[in-house]
DNA sequence: CACGCAAATGAATAGCCGTTCATTCATTGG
DNA sequence: CCAATGAATGAACGGCTATTCATTTGCGTG
């Protein structure tokens, strides 16, 4: 017989597979307690994130953090790693997708990058609430500079190659690469600060029209047909 | 005669025009403040500005920020507001360029984006600082949606005018606007985290070379002779 | 020179938040 | 059913920080 508690509406069930046992896995824990950090950082800022407001979006108590984590600044360096572990795991992906060749690669990517699952909301305002900070934090930063890299390090491969292959003479693919990835954060920021104005499929367009006019050949504009 | 007192090194000087008098108009000592708030939080983080930290920069007391802005959080805000007024007033100067031609204004915008004063690494880490924030903070978020919106115009107009006198039928002035928009926040973001990889000069050149793939016969890539 | 006013100070205060730890509770194996 | 284990709790503590305000200091005026 499986005990039962009320659970609070908003708390995490997927991973708590049959209701919510009193007693969990450190590692199932551990996964809850940083989902709940996104929702709090996403939903009240970095700034107004707290021991308490963790513990109370989580449904657990206060002490639940020092335990399973070191300290507050041990959660939060975990739900950045976890974002960033998300984010590298999808490249992963990609790079296969370059396998078949240079700008089925860079189309994967920009797929990638404004994916649900990827650009979610909640997940954008903790990375822009971690960017803010990173300067100053080595570990943020340690963390960041790793994914950045080998985002960086891909795209540029990329358009290396597809220069070379495409017969590009004219491109400097490095620049086309930097300017891919700014494109992108750029993006980013429109889409948590103004929803209104900007889209998942808006981004995907504004970026896919960039390449098309760095690699004509490999890229068509999808149909700019709709006019809304 | 002038009182002479020891002066802390980095107090800024160009304000307290003779050495510095102990006491001085509000306006005065309200800009030697937001100075001082600025070197804070791009040398410690919006996290780790005290009112502490910040009076001690200014070389002043504590209760001073409370005396001439009415909490922290006043402070914090015209500090904002300051960057924002500083920003828009060099667009207008763009757009005087405007009235030349829409190319002209597009070229005065970049250039304006990634000139000294306006892209300093110590003003982009408080913009990148409140960015994190301003979805949460109304006040934030109306200043920042202020400055948005008077560049978007800015720039949407010059792109649409530009498309029309240029004659670029198959160009979408407000996707390239957008893109523009974008690729020079996600260069700022650059700069700030990873100085050692990109310069202004880069940024410029990569931002010129968007334009010049979107409206080639107004803009000519920069030579990229110099491969370094 | 003295007076009055405004600017500036900084010690005191009150509230908040991260951390600790003694205690409670659930689960598992015997 | 009992003991043992360790997960979870939450009250208590201490440090930090924004704010207040009584006092001091400097400046202009009469």
């Amino acid at each position: 017989m499986v005990p039962h508690h009320g659970i609070p509406l908003n708390a995490k069930r997927s991973l708590a597979a049959v209701p919510r046992r009193r007693t969990a896995p450190p590692e199932e824990r551990r996964e809850q307690l940083i989902l709940a950090t996104i929702r709090c950082v996403a939903n009240h800022g970095l700034a107004d994130t707290t021991i308490a407001t963790v513990a109370q979006e989580a449904g657990l108590s206060q002490g639940i953090i020092n335990l399973h984590f070191r300290s507050k600044e041990g959660l939060l360096t975990e739900t950045l790693r976890y974002l960033a572990d998300e984010y590298r795991n999808a490249c992963r992906d990609a790079a296969a997708a370059a396998d078949v060749s240079p700008a089925a690669g860079l189309e994967a990517m920009v797929e990638l990058d404004f994916r649900r699952g990827i650009c979610a909301r909640d997940k954008l305002a903790v990375w822009f609430a971690f960017w803010g900070e990173r300067k100053f934090r080595p570990t943020y930063r340690r963390i960041c500079a790793d994914r950045d890299k080998s985002y960086d390090d891909m795209v540029r491969v990329m358009c290396r190659r597809l220069c070379e292959q495409g017969n590009y003479p004219d491109v400097e693919p490095d620049l086309v690469a930097d300017g891919l990835s700014a494109l992108t954060d750029g993006l980013w920021l429109d889409l948590l600060v103004r929803p209104e104005t900007m889209s998942r499929e808006l981004a995907k367009r504004i970026t896919l029209s960039y390449l098309a006019d760095a690699f004509p050949k490999h890229f068509r504009q999808p149909p700019a047909a709709a006019r809304r």
